[in-house]
DNA sequence: CGCTAAATTCATCACATGATGAAAAACGCG
DNA sequence: CGCGTTTTTCATCATGTGATGAATTTAGCG
């Protein structure tokens, strides 16, 4: 299963960069550091943080694994710096409050999925969501995060009775149909389009907020 | 973070089983298999497949490494086996589909979290939930084991257009649910009980499948 | 009782991992 | 040009991991 993870170096491994050998200072500007970044987002990403060695991710941007250390400084800084928020909550939480009340549960999902189907957000979410799951300390303090930069502030807006646990119904709708459209990638959400998937959504958020 | 994971053997390590120590047999019937089998499936429910060190279970189960070997032969068939269903996914169905047609939603939402709130089946359910989220390989092999065995015999049965589409935003909020409840434990969801979520969820799922 | 089969530990192997320090090469400022 | 700084690799460590085979003890059947 995951055991046996063969370094496929001979014939078939690293076809991005050949592999680079003397040591020193390489000519051009190339942004390494960025490299490193990618390379450490996509398996952060798509494996999660137990599962990712700095070594692979070293090989993936054609470099050698001290550089990550150099650059970073370990394992646990390279994660940190990879999961940066894409998007900045507070604005995000005045996109959603802007504009009529039987709207809202639209205008969420909306949100939502935009920043989830942007490339770069994409990947940034699934190394949130995976670390988030994953019972890791780094999880318990994205967890708080969450909870206080998302849950208390909307609910707070809101002002229904019982709104923090309405805004976590919400919570698990939106976390759900990440989980299964870009982590497990059921069908047919997987593929049915954004506009679709709003629509059927909306008045499920809208019911959860104002029942 | 997760890097230094300190034995504590010295004062405090292994409260369970004092250390035994000659080889060879032990007197009584003791169900060391069973014993194994059930610190696995804390582990692998707690910390998911990669971060699961069969060391780490043995300990816990009082029992050298060596020994999980000579029952399950490594690793990937101590986690096959510790995560079978523990529902047969046909019965549920039944159960499901035996009432009125506008209390579908009510039905499978009771259904879904009586599973999970039994504490074999949650258990076994956030390993495999777990396993799901933490890599994208276990995420594919699953989607076609829940497609086939969910998604289409349920989409069968429903008689409506647009039936698998309908299905799957119900998995994706009965999965979200599961995810903030069971792995996230994200406040309020988490401390809420069972009627209430109920209540709160029935309806949504009911406009899912019936809009 | 005697003997085979099962249960259990111990002593290792081979390997991967994260980390560190030193050395080499290019850059860029003076 | 010269020289300090930065970027890069190499060699290496200590540790943890999954796995294997031999050795030892008990159970259980005849």
């Amino acid at each position: 299963m995951t055991s046996r993870r063969t370094p496929d170096r001979s014939t078939a491994g690293t076809p991005d960069r050949a592999a680079a050998r003397t040591p020193g200072r390489r000519p051009g500007g190339p942004d390494t550091r960025g490299e490193i970044l990618a390379a450490a987002r996509e398996s952060f990403a798509g494996k999660g943080f137990a599962a990712t060695s700095l070594r692979a991710v070293a090989r993936e941007a054609g470099v050698d694994a001290a550089l990550i250390h150099h650059y970073f400084g370990g394992k646990d800084e390279l994660f940190i710096e990879s999961m940066s928020l894409p998007i900045d909550p507070r604005q995000v939480a005045a996109t959603i409050l802007d504009g009529p009340r039987d709207e809202l549960g639209r205008r969420i999902v909306t949100v939502f999925l935009g920043v989830w189907e942007s490339p770069d957000g994409q990947q940034r979410m699934k190394a949130i969501l995976r670390s988030v799951v994953s019972s890791d300390e780094v999880a318990r303090m994205m967890r708080e995060g969450i909870t206080q930069m998302i849950i208390h502030p909307v609910s707070q807006v809101l002002r229904v009775p019982d709104a923090e646990l309405r805004v976590s119904l919400v919570a698990s709708q939106l976390l759900g149909m990440a989980l299964t459209r870009y982590l497990v990638e059921l069908d047919p959400i997987a593929t049915a389009d954004v506009p679709t998937l709003i629509d059927r959504m909306a008045p499920a958020i809208q019911h959860y907020l104002t029942a």
